[in-house]
RNA sequence: GGCGCUGUCGUCUAGAGGCCUAGGACAGGUCCCUUUCAAGGACCAUACACGGGUUCGAAUCCCGUCAGCGCCA
C-alpha cells in the first residue's frame, strides 16, 4: 500500500481563509494520523495578485495553527522535497509536457485558439471518501478547455497535473469543487494514470448560510492572530467543523484529534462559522494555560499592540497581567485592560461618570478613601484595602462597603469594570491609588466628572 | 436554468431500526455565588424539514416534495 501523500494548494490571495485554513488542517490531521506526507503547493497562477506578501501570509497562517508540511517551499526561500517547484508559477514546462501528451492521446482539438479535451459522453462516476459514490451524467458536458488562446492552461488541468506529478494520493478539499472532479478524473483517465481518492470536506458558511467569502467578518485567519486568540484554541474549534470526537467531547488536544481523527467520520453537511463557540474555546484555553506559557504568549502579544508595557517594573507589570487575565480571554481585551494603569492620566467612561460621580456623597467619600489610604501600611495589603473601604462606608453610613468599592474601582481606574479590586490596588500600590485617589477627587471637585461639587 | 451535495434545538453536533418521552456544547433565560466583570454551581426553554411507504417497531431504510448550499452555465 502506498504512502499517503496529501496535499494543500492555496493561492496567494493576501489572505488565509478560514475555510482553506480548515482544508489545510485536515490534509494535515490525516497525513499525521496516517503516518504520511503533507504537501503545501501554492497555487499562484495569478500573476496580479502573486506577490511575496501574499505568499508569506500563507506560511505564517500555516504555522500560527501549527500545521507543519514535510514538501513545498520553506517559507524562507528554500525548498523542502523533491517533487517540486512547488509554486505553480515555475512549472510552465511541466505543464507543456502533459499537454503534449494529452494530444498525443488525440483526445484534444484545437478550437478557436484554445485547446478542448474531449469530455467523455459515459457516466462520470466519482468516488468520494466523504461523499460515497457520485454519478454525473455527461451527455450534456461540453469539452473542456484546457489551455486558453493565451497558451495558460486552465486551472482543472494544472491541478490534475499537480497531483499526479507530486504523487498525491488523497485529495482532501472543499466540497464546492465535488461537481468537477468527475472532469478531473477524466484528465487522469485520458492521460491512462489512476486518479487519487478523493475526499470533499463540507463548506464553512457564514451567519447568512452562504458560503464564507473574503468579505465576511472574521473570514481571514490573521483576524484571530491580531486579535489574540490562542492558535491552538482556533485549531480545536476548526476541527469541530465538519468532524467531531464522538459524543460529548469538545476540547482535545491536538494529539488527541490526530489519534482520533479519520476521514470515515467527516460529515457531510456545511457548517456555520460560530464566533461565539471559538470565544468560549478560547477562554477554555486562555484558562488551562499554564503560567509561563501565558507570560511568553502576553510578552509577544504585548510587544505589538501595547509596547508600554515592557518598559513597566517586572512585578508591577506581572501583578497587572494576573489580575486582568482571569477576568478576560483574548489578547486584545488583555491589551485593552491595560490601558487604565499605563498612564497616571487615564480617562473615566462615561458609565464611571454616570454611576459613580454623579452621586453626591462621592466627593465625601472619596476624601475618606484618599486619607484612609494615606495611612494605610506599605505595602498595601487586600486585607487592608477592604478595611479601608468597610470603614468608609461605616463612618457614611452605609450599611454595606458595596457602593464605596464601586465609587473606589472608578476613582482608581476610570471604569466601572475591571480586575478583582483589591488584587488591583495591592498590584497598583499605596502611593499609586493614593495619587489616582487625589487626582479623581480634585477633579470631581472642580466639577469635570460630571458630579455636582 | 441544468447538475450535484445536504437537511436533528438559533448554532456546532451525538445518533448508523428498538438503548431516543432524541444526548452534549455554545448562545439565550431564571436562580445561587459575588465589590464590577469573568469563572463556577443549579435549573429552564428549544430540534429529528414535510408527505408517503417498508417494518411488530424509523431521526435512522426507500420514494416524492420542499428548502439551503455548491458547481456549471
Amino acid at each position: 500500500m502506498n504512502k499517503v501523500r496529501v496535499r494543500f494548494a492555496p493561492s496567494p490571495t493576501g489572505l488565509l481563509h478560514i475555510g482553506g485554513a480548515r482544508t489545510a488542517l485536515f490534509n494535515w490531521l490525516y497525513a499525521r494520523h496516517m503516518g504520511g506526507t503533507f504537501v503545501l503547493r501554492v497555487e499562484d497562477t495569478d500573476q496580479s495578485r502573486n506577490t511575496q506578501e501574499a505568499v508569506d501570509v500563507i506560511f505564517r497562517g500555516m504555522r500560527w495553527l501549527g500545521l507543519d508540511w514535510d514538501e513545498g517551499p520553506d517559507g524562507n526561500g528554500g525548498v523542502k522535497g523533491d517533487k517540486g517547484p512547488y509554486f505553480q508559477s515555475q512549472r510552465g514546462s511541466i505543464y507543456t509536457k502533459y499537454l503534449d501528451k494529452l494530444q498525443a492521446t488525440g483526445k484534444t482539438y484545437e478550437d478557436g485558439g484554445a485547446l478542448k479535451f474531449k469530455m467523455p459522453k459515459t457516466p462520470g462516476v466519482v468516488k468520494d471518501l466523504v461523499c460515497g459514490d457520485v454519478t454525473f451524467d455527461r451527455t450534456m458536458e461540453p469539452d473542456l478547455v484546457i489551455r486558453r488562446k493565451d497558451g495558460s492552461p486552465v486551472f482543472h488541468f494544472v491541478n490534475v497535473v499537480d497531483d499526479l506529478e507530486m504523487g498525491i494520493t488523497h485529495v482532501i478539499r472543499g466540497e464546492d469543487h465535488l461537481s468537477n472532479t468527475h472532469k478531473h478524473i477524466a484528465l487522469y483517465e485520458a492521460l491512462g494514470v489512476t486518479p487519487p481518492q478523493f475526499a470533499h470536506i463540507p463548506l464553512i458558511l457564514n451567519q447568512g448560510g452562504s458560503k464564507m467569502s473574503k468579505r465576511d467578518d472574521g473570514a481571514a485567519l490573521g483576524f484571530y492572530e491580531e486579535a489574540g486568540y490562542l492558535p491552538a484554541a482556533v485549531r480545536n474549534y476548526l476541527c469541530l467543523l465538519g468532524w467531531s470526537p464522538g459524543a460529548n467531547e469538545e476540547i482535545l488536544s491536538i494529539e488527541e484529534i490526530v489519534r482520533r481523527f479519520d476521514l470515515k467520520d467527516l460529515n457531510r453537511s456545511n457548517a456555520r462559522f460560530d464566533g461565539a463557540k471559538l470565544f468560549w474555546i478560547n477562554g477554555e484555553y486562555w484558562r488551562a494555560m499554564k503560567n509561563d506559557e501565558f507570560a511568553k504568549f502576553a510578552e509577544a502579544s504585548l510587544a505589538k499592540s501595547r509596547p508600554a508595557v515592557a518598559a513597566l517594573p517586572a512585578d508591577f507589570r506581572n501583578g497587572l497581567l494576573g489580575v486582568i487575565r482571569e477576568k478576560i480571554r483574548t489578547g486584545k481585551e488583555l491589551a485593552e485592560w491595560l490601558d487604565p494603569y499605563l498612564t497616571e492620566d487615564y480617562p473615566y467612561s462615561e458609565e464611571a461618570r454616570k454611576k459613580q460621580f454623579s452621586n453626591p456623597e462621592a466627593g465625601k467619600w472619596l476624601t475618606a478613601l484618599e486619607k484612609g489610604f494615606s495611612s494605610s501600611a506599605e505595602p498595601l495589603s487586600e486585607i487592608e484595602a477592604e478595611a479601608v473601604c468597610k470603614k468608609v462606608a461605616e463612618e457614611a453610613g452605609l450599611p454595606k462597603p458595596a457602593k464605596v468599592i464601586h465609587l473606589l474601582r472608578s476613582a482608581v481606574s476610570g471604569h466601572t469594570v475591571g480586575p478583582s479590586l483589591f488584587h488591583l490596588l495591592v498590584v497598583l500600590g499605596k502611593s499609586k491609588v493614593v495619587a489616582r485617589l487625589m487626582r479623581t477627587r480634585i477633579l470631581w471637585e472642580e466639577g469635570k466628572l460630571g458630579g455636582s461639587a
